[in-house]
DNA sequence: TCTCCTTACGAGTTGCGTAACTATA
DNA sequence: TATAGTTACGCAACTCGTAAGGAGA
């Protein structure tokens, strides 16, 4: 059994059981691939994949079993990269953060500059996606953190605490009827076109309860993942906007009034994960740290190593 | 990083830095050691040895949280392989049990018994020591389970549970002045030449401390690995034996006296360890259960499961 | 001088890429 | 017929063992 062989088996799942996609992800050969996966079998004396003529279609029992034991090898190996670039030099190195747009738009950007600040020599990567695309890139090992407000609580083989917490605000043109009516009401919302987030993004889900509880029904006439496109179209008047409200900038929106709404709809808790079992870098931690003080060096590497996952077959 | 060279690196350590030693454990040539050890500090950019010349002669800062990673690395392997074992087969295998001789000729014969009759296509090995030979067997991986009442309590890299509790007790001939004595004392035990256990031996910390507290200092005229080497010199009057009381068999030590010495030195607890952060086959589980009820599967998987070990540099 | 690690070199093995083959949708 | 995995083959790299070299104790 060889390291190589383990990261081609992950490969190969993660790629939905095609072995080429998983070549080409690997950067090798597609025979190579399908050879040391039948070597591993081989060595196994079982399969782990099951087969209709050539193709893979199936996991075995066993394989999931396999997969998952994989999984842990592969992330201990990875922790002893991370060890020893940590022990040569624990302030260069690349950190990859994934996260959503919001974040990346208007939280990031001051805890960005203070942390290159403090680490120069960091090659520092935002990946930005939707909250699922940041779960996903740090189950896989891509992102060393991801920050969103949705998706990553209930992740499988995350941990992920919380950074802080915010509420939405409702923003419309200045002489809009709404600003008459404080305080504002979900009732008195429905009567507008609004313009929001795409599902599941920045607390779409909260917005959508909270209409779903007073038995409301919204009409959404334009969902973006932007917090920008959402207040040019109310700029243009097409309707109200909900927001989050680290998005709004008097200054620079200072065509548009804002309303708090958490009263409506409650608040939204931005957090942070990480894959468990997975050894953060120092300066990961510091990130961290950087967005919400709360997080502590110690506080994270606790939580990234409990409850492990249990090798139940 | 190949986890060859883990396993080099690990073995090297484990044998005093003795490259040589290590390549005669590992079956193979020493200078192909030497080789894979330095290309493993070179692609990790770092010594892991301090060398004197051409000595190793310490490990390094950094190489103590590499060597640290680099076990739970092979850790994983190993769990790795065992799940796959297992799930190729779950009644066959090699189970190796590090126990001390008390426990092997007193109290493992009848787990043993009904062990291979439940699972007669297991190899069981019983590798027997001295505790601290237990607690090594175990901590290197050489053994699955560790049984003995001294050293597995605070043995770093192991996780020990309670199997069961016993006391000792004292052995005369049937004419010993000792049995008018009763109930017996400390005190009157010092009077006499004693036999018992080598230190760190069967609960030999307890006789001494025992004898301690009460200021006492006993006349050990003889000390044994062995319980049938007591009570053997017991019968030819050499002394007063101090044994564990599973090593009365009142039919065969007829000739003996054995007289309840709980109340004098305390109850001692028999430990069962596994290595913290292994995963123990399901056969390995049952011999547990079937020397303690109280362990079951559940506990003895959650047990080595908890609090693993930090990542700290 | 003895022990022990390193360097050098040659043989055997392994891993990987290209190309041809085969089976399924 | 297009897509996807297996088999075949050859080259390059690597691992390992033997033998020789050199530095401490």
């Amino acid at each position: 059994m060889k390291l190589q062989q383990l990261r081609f088996l992950i490969e190969v799942v993660d790629s939905g059981l095609n072995v080429t996609l998983a070549a080409e992800r690997l950067f090798t050969s597609q025979p190579g691939v399908s050879k040391q996966i039948r070597l591993l079998e081989d060595e196994l004396g079982m399969r782990i994949f099951e087969r209709a003529g050539k193709r893979f279609t199936a996991v075995t029992g066993a394989g999931e079993s396999i997969i998952r034991a994989a999984r842990r090898v592969l992330l201990e190996a990875e922790n002893f990269r991370n060890v020893a670039e940590e022990l040569r030099d624990e302030d260069a190195g690349t950190l990859t953060v994934a996260t959503t747009h919001a974040q990346a738009r208007y939280v990031l950007p001051r805890v960005v500059a203070e942390f290159i600040r403090r680490y120069p020599r960091v090659r520092l990567s935002i990946s930005e996606g939707d909250p699922h695309h940041v779960a996903n890139a740090v189950q896989r090992g891509e992102a060393d953190l991801g920050i969103a407000t949705e998706a990553l609580a209930k992740a499988p083989g995350l941990v992920s605490l919380p950074a802080y917490s915010w509420n939405h605000c409702v923003i419309v043109l200045p002489d809009h009827p709404l600003l008459a009516l404080q305080p504002l009401t979900l009732k008195a919302l429905v009567r507008f076109p609004l313009i929001s987030y795409d599902p599941a993004f920045s607390g779409r889900t909260r917005i959508d309860d909270g209409f779903a509880r007073a038995g409301l029904t919204p009409n959404l006439v334009l969902t973006a993942v932007d917090s920008d496109v959402i207040k040019t179209y109310v700029s243009l008047g097409l309707g109200v906007g909900i927001v989050a409200e680290m998005a709004i900038d008097p200054q620079r929106d200072s065509g548009l009034v804002a309303l708090p709404a958490g009263h409506l709809f409650g608040a939204n808790t931005t957090r942070i994960a990480l894959r468990r079992g997975a050894y953060p870098r120092t300066f990961a931690m510091v990130f961290a740290e950087l967005v919400s003080p709360a997080l502590t060096p110690e506080s994270l590497s606790a939580a990234s190593r409990e409850t492990p996952e249990s090798y139940d077959i």
